[in-house]
DNA sequence: AAACATATTAATCATTTGATTAAAACATTT
DNA sequence: AAATGTTTTAATCAAATGATTAATATGTTT
């Protein structure tokens, strides 16, 4: 009982080892190109525990699949739901929380993007976003400020696929930019805090009413 | 020597077959996703021929892979180095090409990304694009225009990121963009004819200098 | 046409890889 | 402590997959 319990607390559980491992390398090379025998050496763990805790490769991925999208979503789902911010503060708060985010989960939209590009994967529909979206408080102070003259009569789509562009095309494109920019990991990272100012700001501009 | 000439310029010979066929199928699935096997049933031909050919499927995917970067990156440079063009145009030209190559590629971008990803690749550091970028005209424009006072003051990194990353994601995130919006497929094809001319005005809006 | 070179095929090989099994180790209950 | 249930391990299997081989077909040169 004892033992249990500081298993559980101190050590993560084998299962939990397993899905960490299992992240890790699903994230950095995909589900292809994973093999079973990285994520059990990965975990630490015997290769027959990951059939036996998920019975196959399938089932763990799909469990992964599914919280990553989660968490992928989750914060444009905030920035869809938040309620009690004005239409500044809202977009100020999405584009830094995204950001931090992105710079602990770095490798989390590439996954996937890539991801959801082979697989016809009904995930995206179980998620039903369009509902989330029109349903929103976004959409409704997002009319109200075009209402109000403060912004230029835009596609909501068009809005949205450029704010979260700015966000996460760098850490899309980091090779790239990196070696374009001929930027050190800390020339990157301070970029990226750059952009928590830059991008609200440049939003704010790109959509006035002339 | 008439039936071998026929035979290149009508139907394409069969290094051709199976580069396009490779061609394909990488862009579509990526490398560990792609069997030999997938490759020489699009291309039509038996499977030892790939090897004949090409030896492995590594060396065939390291010449597809090579094109594709070049390709891809082809557009950028052409941004980077076109004389003749003042600023605003060449912004409008780059844009709209751009989109429009991409219409008929829509899986290069992912592609390229996703397997940049996983390979240290040294094929980035061989295209050694920040003597490209910073002897390049666009950098001097660049310059110009921000000491003209047309444009606020930017890194040029910045500039470069927003640029591509409006122009790519939405082919990039296409799936969840489409679920989102509810897109039939002439839906989505209209929101980018727009964007030819919506993202070089939101361009100049956002470097405005107050 | 004979000789030679090139291209193509079917069959097979060797390795990798996801999964299973049967036994052992460990923990829990009685 | 015996019995029972749960977790872990080493060994093994079966299928998938990249690659090769030896034979055949096709084309070219002499």
């Amino acid at each position: 009982m004892k033992a249990k319990k500081i298993k559980q607390e101190v050590d993560p559980s084998t299962e939990e080892k397993i899905k960490n491992a299992a992240r890790i390398m699903f994230h950095k090379k995909g589900f292809a190109a994973t093999r079973t025998r990285d994520i059990a050496e990965e975990a630490g763990i015997n290769l027959a525990l990951l059939n036996y805790y998920f019975r196959s490769k399938e089932k763990l991925f799909d469990i992964i699949m599914l919280e990553s999208m989660q968490s992928f979503l989750q914060s444009v789902a905030m920035l869809l739901n938040n309620q009690d911010s004005t239409w500044d503060e809202k977009i100020e708060l999405f584009v830094s929380n995204y950001i931090d985010f992105l710079m602990k989960e770095p490798d989390l939209p590439l996954f996937v993007l890539s991801e959801l590009r082979s697989n016809p994967s009904s995930l995206i529909s179980k998620m039903n976003m369009k509902q989330l979206l029109m349903k929103s408080n976004f959409i409704k102070q997002f009319k109200e400020e075009i209402k109000k003259g403060k912004m230029a009569p835009v596609h909501p789509l068009h809005f949205l696929m450029n704010t979260v562009a700015m966000i996460i095309f760098p850490f899309i494109g980091r090779p790239i930019v990196s070696n374009i920019g001929d930027l050190k990991d800390h020339e990157f990272i301070e970029l990226m805090q750059q952009r928590k100012k830059l991008i609200p700001q440049w939003i704010k501009m790109m959509y006035k009413p002339k």
